[in-house]
DNA sequence: TCCATATTTATAGAATAATCGAAATGATGA
DNA sequence: TCATCATTTCGATTATTCTATAAATATGGA
């Protein structure tokens, strides 16, 4: 991770629409959303300025995407995520021991 | 820890200059940076736009103040992390187990 | 008091990002 | 193939944020 990367990725979540949409896709799992449920729970349409927002998340690499038929489903990049939260934490608390813990969020199979 | 909030936050980190900032008091611990210290470690000036930058997160609460003679030290705020922390990845994976682990950073007296 | 240092405030112009509506693409099933 | 649904792309407009510069405030020392 890198600070060019980190900012890019903290921008792309500092937009409420964007906010709630990646935090609906990382309690959803593995499995992801597509489009038109996304919007729907987040009681919001799936018009170009939605569309401009997935991208925003795509382009930052915290979400993913996979066609199912005529849906697209995305889905939330774990990885990229701990490494965001471990950027932001790293070398804490001027090596003092601080209970530090490494945030690890891996999805089984199953989810 | 509401939407407006960490958005607000995500938004005062989303910019490469507040971040190093950031990640500097992180690092730091509870005895903070001065901004002269600051400015220098991140080889930057101590001028109006690192000011701006700087009561950009302090108005997210992610830093604090303290004034010791003339100058005035920054510190991160930890909980405030934390907080940040967790809600970006509250509820994950389906409620399937992920291995998930809350962050916690709570500098002990000392740092 | 006067000066130097540390930091913030103010203001304006430049750069970036968000929103909207309409048109375009691409997949599906009749 | 045609109509339809799901989603994206485009272009224009508006709103927000960044940077730079100068001036202002506050502190401590000569």
């Amino acid at each position: 991770m890198d600070i060019e990367l980190a900012t890019t990725a903290l921008k792309a979540l500092a937009h409420e629409t964007r906010l709630r949409v990646y935090r609906r896709l990382v309690q959803a799992g593995k499995g992801g959303l597509c489009v038109a449920d996304l919007a729907a729970e987040l009681d919001t349409e799936a018009n170009g300025s939605f569309s401009f927002h997935l991208k925003e998340l795509s382009r930052a690499g915290l979400i993913a995407s996979r066609q199912e038929g005529r849906f697209i489903f995305y889905i939330a990049d774990y990885p990229a995520m701990n490494d965001l939260l471990g950027y932001l934490t790293e070398h804490c608390c001027a090596g003092l021991p601080c209970g530090e813990q490494q945030h690890a969020c891996t999805p089984t199979e199953k989810a």
